[in-house]
DNA sequence: ACAGGTCTTGTTATCGATAACATAAACGGG
DNA sequence: CCCGTTTATGTTATCGATAACAAGACCTGT
């Protein structure tokens, strides 16, 4: 073996099959003009010096990075994984690759990172909510590049938006529950303003609480977001010591609606004989805990997929002018309910 | 606002700064000598125009991507993403920034996974497992940057290793319920192959049992991996069926032993009374459930901090020559296995 | 046989930042 | 006050692929 002593280039690939750098250039792509024998020449002449394509080169040339930033407020989360997901397969035939930044539940976090991001160039950027610092707004107004907010439905959107009213969820699971007769009703959430869905969620609860002329003071804090199972189990326990004639409690994520339910499991509060729970996300332990839990699915992976098609639409000119795809979440009624 | 034409450049920026390209690009850069006064009206000018830095040329020019490829057999997994969150934290001090692909634990797709992600020339490449296809080790060979194996000790690494032996852990749990008197214990897992870890802590499972001259039987086929919470479930209905005289069952996760849990709860199999279950993984889930699921910690998190950690060491030439830094797996002893 | 078309390949200049080298200005110790 | 050193800035060439243009080879129908 001989050790190569510099990464070779396209032109070292051309010198050793006999042709143009230009050409090897184009043996690399699809849909271009080479001669099925030169283009095996070529690669094979690519493959036996250990050629490695650069694709920062490329990019520079090119301006073609098939970078698409994505933002997503934690990576430990079920529902963004399947967002991910949902992009990565849709992008994945056209070879965009997806370069992606965690904000930590945290807009000014998420301006930093999006600062970082589009120094790479991407064709197009993916951020979670539709909240964000007024110089955010700035940076992604003048990239150039197509923006996609998900997960909610900002008043004001910055370009396209797929997502949902986490407010609006709220009060359809509030309307269930109270056409079944129960009233007194619980929020489990995170502390204010920083995950700012958890926050629509809760105040979807309160709104929603008062259009039925009911009491919405029912709030149990479970600490700062990424809410935990354990948190969610804690905050229970101070539900049931403090308010135990609640006779529902919804929690701003099935993880935190999990821990809720051992709670009561722990302490011989039965559910839903005793009280019901319902979660947020339609998580894969929503549907296998014993009993299963009641909750709200916003189709994760369709948000994904939708985004991943809205950026090939407008990257190929098939759609112009901003687009806002409304994903209708669907209530889960399940067995921690009835 | 004026719209400007095309992004711009540093060159724009040194027009309005009066200043030349080369001290724009050092006032971009810490520790470079450019006075504070200069560096200001840079910046300030930077911030008029909107001028965001290409990091695409100054990748080419510079040959520093500040790219770490990280290849993980699936996003929506909350070990992996603690792996990859310790990774995350370790380089972002640096301004490392993490290239992320999936394999589906497939070592055909981390071959081209891995392929494109070399294109973008990373300083140094993370991959999750220790088995790859023949064409990935060449290229990972030939890629002249530091590469690390991780979850898993490879007989043979192709750089670093920051890992455990699947099987020994396995291993120690099977001696700890032997200890305890139980002899009659099953192994709930994927099909063979593909997820070359649980492969690992199968035959980890049926080499231990055998050792203790006990039946390495009891293996219960869960289906292609990776292994849901309902599959685990399913999986146990079978073993319950099938062997109902089964005293422990070890899961090739957390998340179907939770599942396993769950089946025995449906069908009032007592737990731990009539059979013990554990798991694999320490996540959240093993903590809270009721009861709290026995398994085995492999501190992720670390994982991912002592690559990052060996990275910097081997880019700033602190480590010469391949390391092995072996984790070793915690017995996690909880009531579903006493 | 020839004009017009397609297919294949080559040539030249360039994407935007920065390494390497050069230089003027400020500094500082004897 | 002078010369070696440090600090701040400029000049030139370059990283490696490819867009844009060009051109020869090969068809193809009349």
């Amino acid at each position: 073996m001989t050790l190569p002593r510099k990464t070779p280039t396209m032109a070292d690939v051309a010198r050793i099959a006999g042709v143009s750098p230009m050409t090897v250039s184009r043996a690399f792509k699809r849909d271009t003009s080479v001669s099925e024998a030169t283009r095996d020449a070529i690669l094979q002449a690519a493959e036996a010096i250990g050629y490695v394509f650069d694709s920062t080169a490329s990019s520079l040339r090119s301006q073609r990075t098939d970078f698409v930033a994505v933002t997503i407020p934690s990576i430990n989360n079920a529902n963004f994984a399947d967002t991910l997901r949902g992009l990565s397969e849709g992008l994945k035939a056209r070879g965009l690759q997806i370069l992606l930044g965690y904000t930590d539940y945290d807009i000014h976090e998420e301006e930093r990172l999006i600062e970082q991001l589009l120094r790479r160039r991407p064709e197009a950027i993916v951020v979670t909510g539709g909240k964000h610092t007024p110089r955010t707004r700035r940076l992604l107004d003048s990239a150039g590049i197509p923006v996609i907010e998900t997960w909610d439905l900002p008043a004001d959107p910055i370009g396209h938006v797929v997502g949902f009213s986490n407010a609006e969820a709220v009060r359809g699971m509030i309307e269930h529950f109270v056409a079944q007769g129960v009233t007194r009703i619980a929020f489990i959430g995170g502390d204010a303003d920083r995950d700012t869905r958890g926050t629509d969620r809760r105040e979807g609860f309160v709104s929603a609480m008062r259009a039925q002329g009911l009491d919405a003071s029912r709030l149990i804090d479970a600490g700062a977001p990424p809410i935990s199972m354990r948190e969610g189990a804690d905050a229970m326990g101070r539900l049931l010591d403090r308010l135990p004639d609640t006779q529902a409690v919804i929690c701003v994520s099935d993880l935190s609606a999990f821990g809720a339910l051992t709670e009561c499991q722990r302490r011989g509060v039965a559910v839903p004989g005793d009280i019901w729970i319902a979660g947020f996300g339609d998580y894969e332990i929503a549907e296998v805990s014993v009993p299963a839990l009641t909750t709200i699915n916003p189709f994760p992976r369709e948000i994904g997929a939708r985004a991943a098609a809205l950026i090939l639409d407008v990257l190929d000119g098939r759609q112009t002018g901003p687009v806002t795809v409304a994903i209708r979440p669907e209530l889960m009624i399940r067995q921690s309910s009835k």
